[in-house]
DNA sequence: CTGAAAGCGCTAACAC
DNA sequence: GTGTTAGCGCTTTCAG
């Protein structure tokens, strides 16, 4: 009888349901649960009843009931930093992608303001919310790593790694290092390096990396020409951070670098507005080199490290859907080897068109 | 006994229920439930009894259980272009912190690719999976249209609008004309502008909003003045089309613009980059508005049209919020009054420091 | 105030 | 192949 009346008014408040269309196809229910589930033991002609009658009466399988009865959510989440960088948008559209084709829903988890991370962290390892998470470029708190892994739920770091879980990142140091050996083979010698807070690792690693570039080409590190954010309520991965160090660089005046390294895209913007509002400009007056390739870098000509943040989106999926089938292979730590993409802001570059839209340049 | 195990291996492979906790309690699962519900109806002795049983066992409601039970999702999803214009990037933000405040899951539907919207749509319709929907900046399929209406599913439609959905827009017609009217008063005559397709809603109303104010400072309309994005595969939201468009209108030679209103920041961007090549400048020799205020804007000193779109973000979700709550109100349509920002590309700001962090200037 | 019982809609193990 | 029967874990009457 509910058969016909939905048929008739198109569908009731509760919806049609398995029990429905069992009725109405004069099978059982279970028989239609391994229809519409692509189970292959269903003689072909029941099969066709029953799908017939599925959209006869517009049948949609309810997602949560199929959720609790298969013990599995097929829904990821993604812990992201929202507040900066831009680095997060690409990563994203990766991640969206594989998401839909592997058929998982992606629950965004977008974290705006400090302290958000725990309630999201709390949040999402809630029983039958999730069967995995995915979390990004911030330092994941210690006291949850011991009830991750006592829940057993898988997690995968991007940008940021632990040796406790399976991670993706780009290779830091190396970037850094590219970066700065480009600008000490330009002839720079008093190159400075606008960083973020070495709270974040990527900031230390990529510290690491200038270091060892000057000394690999045998210039004196000096301490004076590394700028930290003076405001230390975000990480510093921001523009104004970035305009801030580039100030102080030129009020050393004589003394004040010829090139300079940005820990991330967002600072070297800062720094050209700044080098702007000085009447500057890159690379005449200061060279410059920034550090992820966002898509605005391409923009304002800035000369920069390229990450492959695409393929480290859809690479983060892959790695958390296979813990997910598999929990207990050890942690595995993947990380990509980034590329020095020169456009017009290092000084190196032709000025012709052709080079300024060129995406990479491998060294 | 269950409750005994789980409490010493620390929370078993299905984890703690509420029949463990109403056994280890001495009361009935009824009561357990009114517990973690917060009802009142529950003395204050059982109450604390069942919270301390719940902590020792580190209780966690089954989210998917919850959401059957409960018939409802406490979920909602964002269907959202993510190829194109940024705009998105900081009404997410809106989104995401106000849909955290209610507590609601935000399942993300990002586009990337043309005729993914009809997937998503596909699925963001099956029963049990949302609650409602927020839906951005494209047109609405129309074949949709009928069945949303029909399953009663709460959807909002934002940057975009129909008459049978709520809808949350900007003034696109008023931005305009405040754009162009602005550079009309600086003296300007010819007046490009640099539109997206007409597909797009906005894009058209951005072009009757330029033309409104051609009229009324009684300034012929020329069509030739007002470029079109040649690649039709994307709407033309982007900065290649931008760049393409003031290259059309530099082609002009002679009879080019002295002024031009960009329908985004990013075509605005484009349009830079274009003027770069030719080694031009804004204002000097082409003045330029944008219209969105996306971040990057500031970082160009690109004047523009501010849309608040946090606000827009957050308003979403209250919208939505309120329809799944009383879904039998008549469709409500908002809208935003836009404001210029007036920085460097229109040639009337003062150029210190102060008018460049200027972040709206009423009209 | 509280316990018992009946769903919510689906999957999966088990017979036939 | 196919129907039946138990759950999955929680909410919500309905008695008492």
């Amino acid at each position: 009888m509910k058969g016909i009346v939905l048929l008739q008014m198109g569908g009731g408040p509760l919806g049609v349901n398995i029990y429905d269309i069992a009725r109405e196809a004069h099978v059982g229910i279970g028989t239609v649960s391994r229809v519409f589930n692509n189970r292959r033991n269903v003689s072909a002609s029941t099969r066709e009843k029953v799908l017939e009658v599925g959209r006869r009466l517009n049948y949609q399988p309810h997602a949560s009931a199929q959720r609790l009865a298969r013990q599995r959510s097929n829904t990821i989440s993604a812990i992201i930093p929202f507040f900066t960088n831009y680095f997060f948008v690409e990563v994203l559209q990766g991640v969206q992608d594989r998401v839909e084709q592997l058929g998982y829903d992606l629950i965004l988890y977008g974290i705006t303001r400090k302290g958000q991370t725990e309630t999201y962290l709390r949040r999402t390892m809630q029983r039958g919310r999730v069967d995995g998470v995915l979390f990004f470029s911030m330092k994941f708190p210690e006291q949850f790593i011991s009830r991750f892994q006592q829940l057993r739920l898988p997690i995968v770091l991007v940008d940021t790694s632990l040796p406790e879980f399976d991670s993706i990142a780009v290779e830091n140091r190396r970037g850094a290092y590219i970066a700065t050996a480009h600008l000490l083979a330009l002839g720079h010698r008093r190159i400075g390096m606008i960083n973020a807070s070495l709270t974040s690792e990527p900031a230390r690693l990529r510290l690491e990396g200038y270091r060892q570039a000057l000394d690999d080409y045998g210039v004196q590190y000096d301490r004076n020409l590394v700028r930290f954010p003076k405001n230390l309520k975000s990480d510093g991965f921001n523009r104004e951070a970035g305009h801030d160090a580039m100030e102080e660089l030129l009020a050393m005046g004589g003394d004040r670098p010829s090139a300079a390294f940005a820990a991330s895209d967002i600072q070297a913007f800062g720094a050209l507005q700044a080098l702007r509002e000085h009447s500057l400009h890159a690379p005449k007056d200061i060279a410059l080199v920034g550090f992820d390739d966002i898509e605005f870098a391409q923009h304002v000509g800035l000369s920069t490290i390229h990450q492959p943040m695409y393929e480290i989106g859809t690479l983060a999926v892959d790695v958390l859907a296979a813990r997910v089938e598999n929990p207990d292979v050890v942690p595995r730590h993947t990380t990509f080897i980034p590329e020095l993409v020169v456009r017009e802001t290092c000084g190196a570059g032709t000025m012709s068109p052709a080079s300024r839209a060129s995406r990479s340049m491998p060294v």
